[in-house]
DNA sequence: ATAGGGTTAG
């Protein structure tokens, strides 16, 4: 045989560069080992990321990593970073925490500082008992020096709203830098201290994009669109560029307000900027247009875009959803699963809600099945809420509490009143009385619900009915609620309205319009 | 050669 020509390391650069799928990597590896080039750990490791980071193979990352007889602590830190950027993390964190474990067993390669956030990241991702004990092994091994670490530390913390022990970390720093302050504002953020986040961010010495995009997330999470859409706008008086994930954030700022006209100025500077319409800026857009109404745009968005993520998928089914557009949902979900792309929770949200808004019930029932049990997805309350909705409206009201009562979280407002709510179709009356106790022990403040009863028992009461409202009236809770509020904006004019409200200079229209379309959807 | 903060869908 001849023997291999020779293959420099500048030769494996140049090639591994220019792989684009896993048989071009699957072919450098297989010269590098003809050349013996794969001995040099170094060639592995650079192997090992760009099948992981770059292709998202992990599979094949991880048989590169075990065809190693004795991998140094590179090869364990690459390992590590691959299954950090594995998604779902979950799914990853025991293999990663296992081979830290193993590192400690065998007592070598020892860990090093970069191996501990890499691993704190995996314990995150399992539970924050896991954070603390990788915590007292940091102090007792003399990582704890490491600011890196402590940061990572303290992120954990902040991810499970524990901010007393994430404020100590911070705190106890040598040197704090934008990055530690980042994280300590989005754990307040995230802990719903909104207010704590804000001063902080206002007293943050220095700020980068991440650090901007962690306060508009802060807002967004915390209900604040208004804020966070001002907070962008600062950030660009302040001469920040925003970034895809600035833009993202934005957008979904916008969509929750209904503000197409800042949610177009957004598209704009997209397309203008650098910023480029990857994933996350089309997903926004489709996500934006779509809650404004202007599903034409959203679809178009959607159509003209090739690299769609199941987020892309969830967007416009989601919006489709949202509008009554439930057959194109469902048409949407259908074409998905041709394409091969496996839907998750989010996706069962939007398909689930378009049934119940189409009364599709066999249909939604159907795809609750598939999502239990083909699927194997843990169904979570808006699925019930749906589900319990659908039994309703076609009276199966056995079987709507059996899932009620088979539900492995407690029932919320949207499950007890769809149920009262089909109750009120199918004139269950005592069923609907047990639905509003709930609702009441739930909500004490909401009159609505015992005003539906009322109207229930006043159909077709007796005395004494009319008694069991009075006392439930008695009980104190009428009066309390603060009215549902709504706006669109219609050319460049926000128009706002509480529920029964008349202030609106066209509300008599628009009641007489109200009706129309009352009247129409029950043809 | 490797590490810490910011994504969007309900």
């Amino acid at each position: 045989m001849l023997p291999a020509p020779p293959f420099s390391h500048g030769d494996f650069v140049a090639v591994l560069s220019r792989c684009a799928t896993l048989a071009h990597l699957k072919q450098l590896h297989g010269r590098s080992v003809v050349t013996a080039r794969a001995a040099s750990q170094s060639t592995t490791f650079q192997l090992l990321r760009f099948a992981s980071l770059r292709l998202s193979c992990l599979p094949y990352a991880r048989r590169l990593f075990d065809s190693t007889p004795h991998p140094n602590v590179f090869l364990y830190s690459a390992m590590l970073s691959a299954y950090a950027a594995a998604s779902p993390a979950q799914a990853y964190g025991h293999d990663a925490l296992a081979l830290f474990l193993r590192m400690l067993r065998r007592g070598r390669p020892a860990p090093n500082q970069f191996v501990y956030p890499l691993v704190l990241r995996a314990a995150c991702a399992i539970g924050v008992q896991l954070v603390r004990s990788i915590h007292s092994h940091a102090c007792k091994s003399g990582f704890h020096a490491y600011d890196v670490i402590r940061t990572s530390l303290l992120d954990g913390y902040s991810r499970y709203g524990m901010m007393l022990d994430a404020r100590k970390l911070f705190d106890g720093l040598t040197e704090r830098n934008v990055i530690s302050w980042t994280a300590l504002v989005s754990g307040y953020a995230r802990a719903g201290k909104i207010g704590d986040a804000i001063v902080l961010f206002d007293r943050m010495p220095e700020r980068d994009v991440a650090a901007w995009n962690a306060m508009i997330t802060g807002c967004t999470q915390n209900g604040l669109f208004v804020e966070a859409v001002g907070i962008c706008s600062r950030m660009v008086d302040e001469g920040f560029q925003l970034n895809g994930t600035t833009v993202s954030c934005v957008l979904s700022a916008c969509g929750h307000l209904g503000m197409l006209k800042i949610g177009k100025v957004v598209h704009g500077y997209a397309w203008r900027s650098c910023v480029g319409f990857g994933s996350s800026v089309v997903n926004g857009l489709i996500d934006m247009y779509g809650k404004c109404g202007n599903l034409k745009e959203a679809r178009w968005m959607f159509d003209e875009f090739s690299d769609r993520s199941l987020t892309t998928w969830n967007s416009l089914i989601n919006c489709l959803a949202l509008h009554g557009h439930s057959k194109s949902a469902i048409a949407v979900f259908d074409e998905m699963r041709d394409e091969g792309i496996e839907p998750d929770v989010v996706t069962f949200v939007g398909l689930l809600n378009a049934c119940t808004h189409g009364g599709f019930v066999d249909e939604g029932l159907t795809y609750f099945k598939l999502m239990c049990d083909e699927l194997r997805i843990e169904p979570e309350i808006e699925h019930y809420g749906c589900i319990v909705d659908l039994l309703g409206r076609a009276g199966r009201f056995e079987d709507a509490m059996n899932v009620i009562n088979d539900m492995k979280v407690q029932p919320d407002e949207v499950i007890w009143g769809s149920l009262l709510n089909a109750c009120r179709t199918h004139r269950q009356l005592e069923l609907a009385e047990f639905s509003v106790r709930k609702l009441l022990q739930l909500n004490p403040n909401n009159a609505n619900y015992v005003v539906m009863l009322a109207n229930l028992y006043s159909e077709g009461g007796s005395w004494e009915e009319v008694t069991k409202i009075r006392k439930l009236m008695k009980e104190d809770i009428m009066g309390k609620k603060l009215p549902g509020c709504s706006w669109i904006e219609v050319d460049r004019k926000t128009h706002r309205f509480y529920s029964g409200d008349d202030a609106h200079p066209e509300s008599e229209d628009i009641y007489d319009t109200l009706d129309e379309l009352a009247a129409s959807m029950e043809m």
